[in-house]
DNA sequence: CCGATTTCAGCTACACTGAAATCC
DNA sequence: CGGATTTCAGTGTAGCTGAAATCG
């Protein structure tokens, strides 16, 4: 495993002996991500909320009045499963479905009163996960590290974020 | 959203005018994982296994003879979870579990030769997912990209891998 | 006794397939 | 009719809490 690497520093590859062969990229992100659930698990429980459902509203809170496919599409699922999950949402009074004017079959999701009050809630302690995942990189770090992970997403999906 | 940046070149703080707030980094992680699920559940569903169990196969062909609360540990959940993971594991043959001679309690996993016949057979897959992952990224920025992934997980769980 | 590990029991949430109905 | 969306039904997996037993 590549040492800790200086600020500013760009690690080559990596010759260490003891290392065996070099973890995939793959499994890197995965290791992060597991990381990030377990700590935002712990942030959002108090508010009664899951990560899956943080992120869905996370991702209306961005674009206002998406149906459920275009939901789905945004997390790379099945609109059964985030129809569950709007569903449970729903009658817990943190979003609202109401009919598109302009589609007799679409149904437009936003976010209550309610739910941005519990976004709102739970925003200082996301933003202070945010900063002990990315406090010791600087600010160009941080920003190569974006654009790393959207390119990434690009290549995966062979689109930008928008379902 | 920060535009596809020419490759080499370091973005800075994205000055797009229709942003709106930046996307939190976390965010971006997650998004990745997302995107690397789905395409790694396609290349998965015909071995019959899962992302999770192969998460677990994962790291037993790197740490063979695991317990199940170390498994748990490095996955960053509790030791129920991996329990009924490896369970299913072992009734599909592709690991086994046997006493540590060195203590009565503790219960070693082993990847079988069946299982690690599934993880050659996958492999091709995986690398070429990895491929398509990190295809348009140089070896310097791959490099940077593990780097701050392995220094996200170390800030999130203040410590190296080993569980 | 304490700490770590394993296991049993019960539970919730996530996500899938398949199929049907609705609307453009 | 085809394409997209929604919904219903059924299924399996993932992950949790709580509690108990075992071992060092």
């Amino acid at each position: 495993m590549a040492a800790r690497t200086a600020a500013g520093e760009v690690p080559g590859t990596d010759p260490d002996p003891e290392a065996g062969p070099t973890p995939l990229l793959l499994y890197a992100v995965k290791q992060v991500e597991l990381a990030v659930r377990a700590r935002l698990d712990e942030v959002l429980r108090p508010a009664g909320i899951t990560v899956p459902q943080y992120t869905a509203l996370s991702v209306l809170a961005r674009r206002d009045g998406l149906t459920n496919a275009e939901l789905a599409r945004s997390s790379f699922v099945t609109p059964q499963a985030t129809g569950d999950l709007v569903t449970a949402l729903e009658r817990r009074g943190l979003v609202a479905r109401r009919a598109d004017p302009a589609h007799g079959r679409r149904l437009l999701i936003r976010l209550t009163e309610r739910g941005r009050d519990l976004m709102a809630g739970v925003d200082a302690e996301v933003r202070a996960l945010e900063e002990l995942m990315t406090g010791d990189l600087s600010a160009r770090e941080r920003g190569a590290f974006r654009d790393y992970l959207n390119r990434a997403r690009t290549a995966l999906t062979g689109g930008p974020p928008a379902g």
